[in-house]
RNA sequence: CGGGGUGUAGCGCAGCCUGGUAGCGCGCCUGCUUUGGGAGCAGGAUGUCGGGGGUUCGAAUCCCUCCACCCCGACCA
């Protein structure tokens, strides 16, 4: 490719709205252009990026036995009446209407669709198992788009749906797609973690989240130093302390703290350790009523495990300040286990502790010394909070370092949610009809472009991985207006390169200076750059950089093709 | 949805408080010079000041209203 004839589209600013790097970098390198919130258009060089991602997405998914379709992005709203989810799914789908005032909606993924299409041509044990992808856009009317391409309401998505006559076909599947997005990323060049993640509202029996690893990242992930365990934060257990409760040593004692409404102020007012304190949180009952939740003082509460309770309701829902008052008949900020009038659990942390302190369901009032069994009786124990850094590995090996990541791919076991809902079934060799099991596959193809430059960048841009770069090679000579040799060389040499396979970006503007196509070669991240000068050329040599390096080569003009290959790998 | 903020040239911004007919930097165009790290000089083009309404002799500026966009939050007492 030829600059003078290519839209670089390349900024010197940075564009005041864009608060992430990748967002910046994709804005100034012309990879992509705001259209509207949450929708970008890709240009040139993003598109090329993109490009490349999705093609090492379909030859690991093609390899790994999966077939390519392509489903409407527009869907009935039949089909999610049908799968209960038109209900289910608030404001974020997108629902539109056609002119004959017939319900549609925009897909935000595809399991109705593919589920309509498996029932339709999928009828005998013998056809399964059966594994389909597509790569397509997909619109999520998201909240609050931000952050780029990153989270953005339309993004392109690599979908996957596989269906089976049983759950060992299906576990079998999931495997296979586990080693195809390792496969993927590997390939990718990324950072990244397969993580255990949770099942959510869909059930399943098995999910993993692929991350790719970086500070901007919108997930904790939880990994052990000890063993191979990974999890996501909100699934990662929090195992019980190894030692009980320690043997009482001071006696209860009701204190006035009227300043004390937060668990910060008591540790600061009256000098505790926030070990030795508790938090006392009020959420709604299954039933009607409350239910309170105790945590340690410096602990978080994990909702999806305060969910899981039989008393908690769901999803979860904080009681209100009035709630609070009118069934305690006291003020959150001076809650507590003793004279608790309503149904009550205890994080294992907490049921281990000794002489702490919690509020004491009078206003202004806490109790400091409080112990299980000799205070008030130790309620329902359940495991509550987010596991924090240095906590043990569930999986009893090491301990766990926390670290944030980019959601970049989801495998699940969906089971039977949707092929029951829409009646997907296959005779099997008795002849009976059975509901086949499925399970979902998703990369956000958009998004990985977006988290391998917030992975992968330097103050002088973008510094792609070899397999994401839109060009491998950066042909820059010096002044081409002014030397004819510079021009006749640099020409051979595209000829070259380009008849090798390789992706050249020959900068041929005549009206830049040198150090503006540098910067530029810079900013895209192009991996390899050739500079041909004069001055190299009486000794016949041209200069070869790598993005990462920090010093020029001097390479023999007649090996520059061999040495570029060589670095390519080819 | 709650809170905060911003809309002025392609981009980044000033002007608004205190009303008087719009400016700076970058970019863009032309010419000359320059040519190994985002050039210099000279000349030039570009704005319904987000939209609508109002006040006023006069509105980017004051008032009302609509819209768009951004940030924070939407579980921790």
């Amino acid at each position: 490719m030829r600059t003078s004839q290519y839209l670089l589209g390349t900024v010197k600013q940075t564009p005041a709205d864009a608060v992430v790097i990748s967002h910046q970098l994709m804005l100034r390198a012309g990879m992509v252009r705001k259209l509207a919130s949450g929708l970008y258009t890709w240009m040139p060089t993003g598109l090329r990026v993109l490009r490349k991602v999705e093609r090492i997405v379909r030859e690991e998914m093609d390899r790994a036995g999966a077939q390519e379709v392509l489903m409407p992005v527009v869907q009935p709203m039949e089909l999610w009446d049908e799968s209960g989810r038109a209900a289910a799914y608030g404001p974020e789908l997108l629902r539109i209407t056609d002119r004959h005032d017939n319900p549609f909606c925009l897909g935000p993924t595809h399991e109705e669709v593919i589920t309509d299409l498996a029932r339709n041509e999928i009828h005998s044990y013998k056809q399964l198992p059966m594994n389909f992808y597509q790569v397509q856009t997909k619109f999520r009317d998201e909240i609050r788009p931000r952050f780029g391409i990153m989270r953005s309401r339309e993004f392109i998505m690599k979908d996957g749906y596989s269906f089976h006559l049983n759950a060992e076909s299906l576990e079998q599947t999931y495997q296979v797609m586990h080693r195809a997005y390792c496969a993927i990323f590997d390939r990718l060049g990324l950072d990244y973690r397969p993580v255990e993640a949770d099942t959510g509202a869909i059930g399943g029996a098995a999910s993993h989240e692929f991350h790719v690893l970086a500070e901007s990242g919108e997930d904790d992930i939880a990994f052990s130093n000890g063993s191979d365990y990974a999890a996501n934060v909100e699934k990662a257990e929090a195992l019980a302390p190894a030692d009980g409760p320690a043997a009482p040593s001071a006696d209860l004692e009701l204190v006035e703290t009227p300043q004390a409404r937060t668990i910060e102020q008591l540790v600061e007012q009256f000098d505790l350790p926030v070990e030795k304190t508790v938090k006392t949180l009020i959420v709604k009952g299954a039933e009607a009523g409350l239910v309170a939740l105790l945590v340690r003082g410096d602990h978080e509460l994990n909702t999806i495990k305060a969910e899981k309770l039989d008393a908690v309701a769901t999803p979860l829902e904080m009681a209100t300040e009035q709630e609070i008052r009118t069934a305690l008949d006291a003020g959150p900020g001076s809650l507590g286990p003793l004279n608790l009038p309503i149904p009550c659990v205890v994080d294992r942390t907490v049921a281990a502790m000794s002489d702490f302190a919690a509020g004491a369901n009078l206003d202004g009032k806490h109790y400091f010394n409080i112990n299980w069994g000799r205070d008030v009786a130790l309620p329902q124990v359940a495991d509550l909070r987010n596991v924090v850094e240095g906590d043990p590995s569930p999986d009893g090996n090491g301990t766990l370092t926390i670290k944030r990541g980019i959601e970049v791919g989801h495998i699940f076991q969906l089971g039977t949610k949707y092929s029951q809902a829409l009646n997907a079934t296959v005779l099997d060799e008795n002849g009976k009809a059975v509901v086949m099991p499925m399970g979902c596959y998703g990369i956000g193809v958009s998004r990985v472009v977006a988290a391998a430059i917030e992975q992968n960048h330097d103050d002088n841009g973008i510094v792609w991985p070899a397999a994401l770069a839109p060009f491998q090679v950066a042909l820059v000579p010096v002044n081409i207006k002014k030397s004819p040799r510079e021009r006749e060389l640099a020409e051979t040499l595209y000829q070259e390169l380009t008849d090798a396979g390789i992706e050249v970006l020959f900068d041929d503007r005549e009206k830049e200076r040198l150090g503006v196509k540098l910067a530029d070669t810079e900013l895209l991240g192009i991996p390899h750059r050739v500079v041909i000068a004069e001055r190299g050329l009486d000794n016949g040599t041209l200069e070869y950089k790598g993005r990462r390096d920090a010093q020029n080569t001097d390479v023999a003009m007649d090996g520059m093709v061999g040495f570029l290959k060589e670095k390519l790998g080819r």
